[in-house]
DNA sequence: TAGATTGTTAATCGATTAACAATC
DNA sequence: TAGATTGTTAATCGATTAACAATC
């Protein structure tokens, strides 16, 4: 009965999965198999039914994947059709971009609110979304079944509004500032989006990449010294 | 004299050992072990002793590591003193707040340019960074020396834009589209920063949790009617 | 039916953890 | 010196890949 932990790899492919399956769709695509969509994702074949293979069996011998149906169950194991629903904390530029552009109800998820302690901005709305003092957010949380908060405040309040929202009730943050704000072994769900860690690794395969090249160069020329 | 090839998930963590060390720096702290260090992060004294050990000996027997030194070394493997420069192609809400609130210099990387396609905004600056057009794009970049563009136009360019920035020689991609713009063995160097695999994958974390917080009430239910 | 492709078991590979000699 | 902690080798664990019977 009680499904095996699925690991974290798996689950991070999963969103892939679910990207690449929706672009098929959309290019009117009916079936794929499991070696198709490898190819298409870099992956193995193998790896591909291993990791579906962790919530069910979805394909079919002989034919492969149902594009459509695969998508709507990878989209139910990811919770999309769960119905959560979230508040935004800190309506600076990444708090403005995610109200403004990020598409919250594409992935089953419903942005109720924001929360700022702008006196300019309460009261007003963006892109429908109401934006409330910071002193409501109590309230708001007692009185509505709020799933996750995008914590988008500057990284000096990272710490403090991450209390603030754990003290009434809340259980998954995404973390957009550039913090840690949860101790190892914390019962609270964090996912965090550091920026600075994403730039940083590009930053190293950059340089592996130059000084690979740079080795290549010097035994070139080291070849050619010896002619 | 080949360095043998680290493994990705030792990279991805490197960064969050150089933001502690940041961290334990700021409070003054001058030493710390890997048993120390690991307990701030969740990771065992053996794998930080081997993730270390893949660029070099940085600790002291009966010591540990010294924190500004650690600190310096693990930024100089991640490449920020290389002094890499970049590009930012959208001025959306995303390429504004980046442009806005962060600080790519803290990172060692020095943002240029910006360019889009808006003409009210062409010619003009955010935070210092001069706005210019697309079509001036590839002459700055026959002009400069470009390590690495930001990504952050919508996503229907994303594809275009990245085919024009290959073709004027950039190597290494930040992608803050939510669309693959490479190939799975092409050599342009991506990094995503994909935000709906990123709440999609926190989706399924919350999932996770409400479903054993569930099956755990089911079974005290059942033990209390058996009483 | 024959061909294709799944789901799953077994084999391999790689990453993490444990252990310990070296040494500060 | 004795205690602490490293760097590294060996052992374990887990994830990926390969193989194959089942079957559409």
């Amino acid at each position: 009965m009680k499904k095996i932990k699925v690991s974290n790899n798996v689950i991070r492919r999963m969103p892939r999965y679910l990207r690449k399956l929706e672009e098929l769709e959309a290019q009117g695509i009916a079936r794929v198999s499991s070696s198709e969509l490898g190819n298409l994702l870099g992956l193995t074949p193998s790896q591909i039914r291993q990791d579906f293979s962790c919530f069910g069996e979805f394909g079919q011998q002989g034919y492969g994947y149902n594009v459509s149906a695969l998508k709507e169950e990878i989209a139910k194991i990811l919770g999309t059709d769960r119905g959560y629903s979230a508040v935004l904390i800190g309506v600076g530029n990444i708090g403005r971009a995610l109200m403004d552009n990020f598409c919250f109800s594409a992935w089953g998820c419903n942005l109720l609110c924001a929360f700022d302690v702008n006196k300019d901005i309460i009261g007003g709305q963006i892109n429908g979304i109401p934006i409330k003092s910071m002193d409501e957010l109590p309230a708001f949380l007692a009185e509505n079944k709020v799933d996750l908060a995008v914590l988008a405040v500057p990284k000096e309040f990272a710490l403090s509004v991450t209390d603030a929202l754990t003290e009434n009730g809340i259980e998954a943050i995404w973390n957009f500032t550039n913090v840690d704000i949860a101790e190892p072994d914390s019962p609270l769900i964090v996912e965090n989006l550091h920026f600075s860690d994403s730039l940083l690794a590009l930053s190293y395969y950059i340089s592996e990449k130059k000084d690979e090249d740079a080795a290549r160069a010097a035994r070139m020329e080291r070849q050619k010294a010896v002619k």
